[in-house]
DNA sequence: ACGCTCTTGTGAACGTTTGCACAAAGTCGG
DNA sequence: CCGACTTTGTGCAAACGTTCACAAGAGCGT
C-alpha cells in the first residue's frame, strides 16, 4: 500500500488511510483486551501491561496504537475506555454491521447461535440456505430463509457482509451471488478460493489448512529432535 | 497471526530447514488445489495455472516450492502427482495426526462432523467435554468422554494436535492440562489470548477477529467513497 | 544438432513489519 | 518549582516478505 503521501495533515489527524495492515489485524485483539480490562473497572494501562495480555511487543503495541493517534499519556499510560471508544471508531465498530449467514448446515447453525457475533456491532440479518427441509426451521431466534430471498434480504437490511458456510462446491456461486447483490465484505469458510472482483474483500477461515500448519511444526520438532529442552528460542 | 514458539532460525544442518512461515501458511491452499487439478486427472501444471488457481502471484508460487527442492521442468510445469507427494510430506501429512476436541458445544459438534477432518491425516481420537449432560451422547460416530479422560486419551492414541472449542473462561485452563500431557499443538477457537511455554504451538481461529478486519475495510471504503456526505473523518 | 518456445528457479530491488533504544513529555512528592 | 521517575511515541536498522525480470534448462519440430 502507498502511504508515504505528502502528509499535509491538517495536524494530528492521522487518517484512516495509513494504517498498517499487520496492525488492523491485531486492533481487536487490543480491543478485547481492553474490554477485560474495562470489566475489572481498571483505569488506565501501560503499554507493557497491555502488550503482556495481549501477547505481543510492548513497542509493537505502541507502534500500533500511534497510528491512530496520540491516545496515551506519557508517565501514566492510556486510558482503558477512551481507548476502547478510538480503537472501536478506527475498526468502524461504533455503527451497526448487519450480516448474512449463507448455509445453515453443522457450522451456519454454530455461528449463529455464536454469542460473541452480536456483541461487537455484528448483527444477523438473515440466515439462508437452499434446503428446503432447512429453510423455515428456526436458529437462534432466526427463521432461516430461502437463498431466493438473498436479494430482498442484502436490499432491505442493507447488508455489507456475507459469511459463507455452504459445501466447497456451491461457494463460488453464492459468492458471485452476494457481490451482485451489492455484499463487498465476505468471510468464507469453505475450503475453496474464492475469485471475486477487485473492490470486494475476502478473508476467509480455514480450519484444514490451520491444523495442517500446526503439523508441519509438530512434525519438524520431532525430527530435529529436542534432546533436552535446549532450545529456548520462545517468543 | 499467531505466534510460532519454535525456533527462530532452526537452520542448523539439516537440508529443508528454514522454509518461511509465510510460505508454510500457503502450502496447504497449494495442496488443496493440486488434489483438484488431480482429480481432473491433469498431469502437469505451470506455476502460472497453480499460482490463478490459487489465488497468489505465480512468481511467489514458485519461490515458495523452490524452498521444498526443484520439483519443477523447465518448459513443462510440475507433475501433479509428484508435487501433491511433495507438499504432503513437507507438512507432514505422510503420518497420522490424531487430534482431541476439547468442548462439544455447538462449534465443537460442527468441527466434529467436518467431513474436510479427516480426509487428510487428521483423525479424531475423541471429542470431551465436562457437561454430564453432554458426556455420553454421540456425534459424528464418536462418543463424548469425560475432560477427565484426557490423560488417558491423549497418551494412549499419542494426542499432539489438541483444538479447544469451550467457552473463554475455560479456555486457559484447559490449554494449560493439554499442554501438562504433553499435547504440544493447540488450534484455538476461544476468543482469549492463550499463555503457554515456549515449545508449544498456538493458533488462534477467530470469527469475531475476522468481522473486524472487514468492518475496517468496508468502512474504509464507505467513507472514502461517498465525496458528498459529511467527511468527518480527519478531525 | 539447432534454434525456437516455454517455463522454472533465483538474484536483486523494493516494500512491510518488527524490535531496540532513547528523547520527549508527562506525573508526583516534597 | 524542581528533580526523580515513569511511560509514551518514534527514528532507525535489521528481518522478513513480495515482485520483477531474466538466465538457464528442458522439450520439440525440423
Ligand atoms: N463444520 C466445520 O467445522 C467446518 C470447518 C471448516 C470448514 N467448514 C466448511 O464450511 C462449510 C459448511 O460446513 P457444514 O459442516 O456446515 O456443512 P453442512 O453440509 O452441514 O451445511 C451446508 C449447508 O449449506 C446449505 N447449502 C448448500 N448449497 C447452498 C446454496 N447454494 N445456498 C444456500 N445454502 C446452501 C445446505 O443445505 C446445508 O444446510 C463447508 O464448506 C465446510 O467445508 C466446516
Ligand atoms: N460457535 C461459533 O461459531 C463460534 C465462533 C467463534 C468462536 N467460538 C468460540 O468457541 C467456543 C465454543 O463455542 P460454542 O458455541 O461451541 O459454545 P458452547 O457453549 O455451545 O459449547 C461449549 C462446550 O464446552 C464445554 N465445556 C465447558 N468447560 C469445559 C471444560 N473445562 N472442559 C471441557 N469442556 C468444557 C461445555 O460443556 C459446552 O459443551 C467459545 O469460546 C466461543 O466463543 C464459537
Amino acid at each position: 500500500m502507498s502511504r508515504r503521501a505528502v502528509s499535509a495533515n491538517g495536524r494530528s489527524g492521522h487518517g484512516s488511510q495509513g494504517i498498517p495492515e499487520a496492525t488492523i489485524a491485531r486492533l481487536p485483539v487490543y480491543l478485547r483486551v481492553l474490554y477485560a480490562f474495562a470489566e475489572q473497572d481498571i483505569p488506565t494501562v501501560s503499554s507493557e501491561e497491555l502488550a503482556a495480555a495481549a501477547g505481543v511487543n510492548s513497542a509493537k503495541l505502541r507502534k500500533d496504537l500511534s497510528h491512530l493517534g496520540s491516545y496515551g499519556t506519557r508517565g501514566v499510560g492510556y486510558d482503558v475506555e477512551y481507548l476502547v471508544y478510538q480503537v472501536s471508531r478506527e475498526l468502524g465498530l461504533t455503527q451497526d454491521w448487519p450480516v448474512v449467514i449463507v448455509g445453515a448446515g453443522n457450522l451456519g447453525r454454530a455461528l449463529a447461535n455464536y454469542g460473541g457475533f452480536a456483541s461487537r456491532g455484528f448483527r444477523i440479518a438473515a440466515v439462508l440456505d437452499s434446503d428446503p427441509e432447512v429453510v423455515g426451521t428456526q436458529i437462534a431466534g432466526h427463521g432461516v430463509l430461502d437463498v431466493e430471498q438473498m436479494e430482498q434480504v442484502v436490499a432491505r437490511h442493507r447488508v455489507s457482509i456475507g459469511v459463507i458456510a455452504t459445501p466447497a462446491g456451491t461457494a463460488q456461486a453464492v459468492c458471485d451471488r452476494l457481490v451482485a447483490t451489492g455484499v463487498t465484505s465476505i468471510l468464507n469458510f469453505a475450503p475453496v478460493v474464492l475469485n471475486v472482483p477487485s473492490g470486494v474483500d475476502v478473508r476467509k477461515v480455514d480450519l484444514s489448512i490451520e491444523l495442517q500448519i500446526l503439523a508441519f511444526h509438530a512434525q519438524r520438532r520431532s525430527v530435529v529432535r529436542v534432546p533436552q529442552d535446549a532450545q529456548a528460542v520462545g517468543r
